[in-house]
RNA sequence: CGGGGCGUAGCUCAGCUUGGUAGAGCGUCUGGUUUGGGACCAGAAGGUCGCAGGUUCGAAUCCUGUCGCCCCGACCA
């Protein structure tokens, strides 16, 4: 292509509303465009680079027998109805009505409509295992989308969706995506990190996050430092931890006037204790179980995690939901903000769950069951007694969010190291979740019917654009990955005239030839621009021609990751490009 | 949804406090001189100041409303 007769906008001005350097450089070098809050228009280069990485992706998609189709995301609302997921999915869903009133849904994801398609034709376990793929927009009507691609409204995803008779076939295929992803993610040329991960609305039994290691990630990554575990912060477990209810009281218990203090920070300034000495104490309202409450307590400097908290209601109490609820009786029934973990023992359908970071000797600050009112000196067994001994009202688990220095789960004496990533691929077993709900079932070979076991897997294409910015970029420019530059070389005639043109004609259509995508500078600029927003755009590898090298019968060969220059005999530079290139 | 910020030329922004015919740099166009890391000279085009009301002799500027965009927060008491 040449330049003239295509669209790069480069800009010298970093845009003022973009925070982060990928959305700063895709903007600058005419890759992105924003058109409304969370959608983008992807302008010829960001085109060819998303490009690549499809192809990348339909490749490695193709090689594991998985069909490409095309669904659309024009669905109708009562299909998202028969799964719940109109209202799990909550507000994300992008719905509207159309002249007719009915309800529809612009897909976010496509369990739904695949499962529909499947189940009409797939009955027998004959068919099965399938899997197919598709890449195609999505949308998602985001709370706050931000940082240019990262988080969006409309974006492009690979997503797919494979389905068994059984669960060995589910797992093997499950492996088999998750080393295409491998393969995928390393072709393309991104760091990346595998993680467990929690499953969220899609649901399902085993997860794992392919995460891209960079700062401005919006996900948590927890690592061990011994380097055998990996988890999203939402996923991650904690290593064994000891606990005591028997340890000596600090001092009287003493009652601190705290009013109008909102939040442990604030409280913890005012009486003069650190958060690590305070005790979060929160009531969640439960359903389905033995008790009708949940008080969850951790460290003042620690996070509840809800779905651990939940995991651990259930099992210790039978508890099915829990949910924190912000009404007014529940604030005065409570003294919500000033819960001390005794008011849960007091309450007659109440379950204390406690972490074991908090259930330890030592000072301790915390509620004291009054609004506006907290305690100093608080001491579990002199404050709490025996019940801590009840099973039924009492438990000791895991219900906070891993943070750095814990140790590994794995209990090898590894700790947690916290890093920041962003989500480029997801993998999960869904197992029956979707074909109970639709009634996708397949007959066995004894006639006896069953529901297909799924799985599914998507990968952001959008992300990995984003991903490689981010990892690879200097202070002049991007510097794409070869697999998904937009274009491998780019000829830069000093002056695009005479001479010079005519060997920069010559050499476009010889690259053009090799299968070389070759983007020609023909503009007539000044040299510097025209390096400048060769830089920019980050091509991997450039070809400058001028008076200079051409009386010598040499084109110069510059590297984009490298500074020193090389200069290559005329006959000799379409081998030296691909050489390079292959590197 | 709550809080904060911003909407002025294609882009980055000044002007607004203290109302008086709309500015700069970059980019674009014309001519000329230049040409190995974002040239120079001369000239030119380009703006309903987000939108709608209001106050005023007069509004980019003050007031009200509204729309859009960005940031922070939104269970962690």
């Amino acid at each position: 292509m040449r330049w003239t007769q295509t669209l790069i906008p480069t800009q010298k001005e970093t845009p003022s509303d973009a925070q982060i350097v990928s959305h700063q450089l895709m903007v600058r070098g005419g890759i992105i465009r924003q058109l409304t809050a969370g959608a983008y228009d992807f302008l010829p280069l960001g085109l060819r680079s998303l490009r690549k990485a499809s192809q990348i992706i339909r490749e490695e998609m193709d090689a594991i027998g998985c069909a490409e189709v095309l669904l659309p995301a024009l669905q109708p609302f009562e299909l998202w109805q028969k799964t719940g997921r109109d209202v799990t999915y909550g507000e994300n869903l992008m719905k509207f009505k159309d002249r007719h009133g009915r309800m529809n849904v612009l897909g976010p994801t496509h369990e739904e409509v695949v499962t529909e398609m499947v189940m009409a034709y797939v009955s027998s376990y004959r068919q099965l295992p399938l899997s197919l793929y598709q890449i195609q927009t999505k949308f998602r009507d985001e709370y706050r989308p931000r940082f240019g691609l990262l988080r969006v409204r409309e974006f492009l995803m690979k997503d797919a969706y494979s389905f068994h008779a059984n669960l060995e076939s589910l797992n093997a295929v499950y492996d088999r995506f998750y080393a295409a992803y491998q393969k995928i993610f390393t072709r393309c040329g991104i760091p990346f990190v595998i993680v467990e991960a929690e499953a969220g609305p899609i649901g399902g039994s085993a997860s794992h996050e392919f995460m891209a290691v960079c700062s401005t990630g919006e996900d948590t990554i927890v690592t061990s430092d011994k380097n055998n575990y990996a988890a999203n912060v939402e996923k991650a477990e904690i290593g064994a931890r000891p606990f005591t209810f028997d340890a000596a009281p600090t001092g009287e218990l003493e009652k601190v006037h705290t009013p109008g203090l909102p939040g442990i920070e604030d409280v913890g300034k005012f009486m003069k204790v650190k958060p690590k000495n305070m005790l979060k104490t929160l009531v969640f309202k439960a359903t389905g179980g033995e008790v009708d409450w949940v008080v969850a307590v951790v460290r003042g400097d620690h996070e509840v995690n809800e779905s651990k908290l939940k995991k651990a209601a259930g099992e210790k109490f039978g508890v099915a939901a829990i949910e924190l609820t912000d009404d007014e009786a529940v604030r005065q029934q409570w003294a919500i903000g000033f819960v001390s973990p005794t008011a849960a023992l007091k309450a007659v359908k109440a379950g204390l769950l406690i972490d074991p970071d908090a259930a330890q000797g030592g000072f301790w600050a915390g509620g004291a069951n009054e609004i506006d009112y907290h305690v100093k000196h608080f001491n579990w067994r002199r404050e709490c007694g025996d019940s801590l001994n009840d099973p039924k009202k009492v438990a000791v688990a895991d219900i906070r969010n891993a943070a750095a220095g814990d140790p590994s789960p794995k209990n090898d004496g590894g700790k947690l190291v916290a890093s920041k990533g962003i989500e480029i691929g997801h993998v999960f077993k869904l197992g029956t979740k979707y074909s109970d709900a639709l009634g996708a079932d397949f007959l066995d070979e004894k006639g006896e019917k069953h529901p297909m076991i799924m799985g599914c897997y998507g990968i952001g294409v959008g992300r990995i654009l984003i991903a490689a910015v981010e990892a690879f970029h200097d202070d002049k420019g991007m510097v794409w990955p070869t697999a998904i530059a937009p274009y491998s070389v780019i000829i830069t005639p000093i002056k695009y005239d005479g001479e010079v043109k005519a060997a920069a004609d010559r050499l476009y259509e010889q690259l053009n030839a090799a299968g070389i995508d070759t983007l020609l500078d023909d503009r007539d600029q000044r040299p510097g621009v025209k390096f400048n927003d060769a830089d920019l755009i980050g091509i991997p590898v450039r070809v400058n021609i001028g008076d200079r090298g051409l009386k010598e019968g040499k084109f110069e060969l510059k590297r984009r990751k490298v500074v020193e220059t090389e200069m290559v005999a005329m006959e000799a530079i379409v081998d030296r490009v691909q050489a390079v290139l292959r590197e």
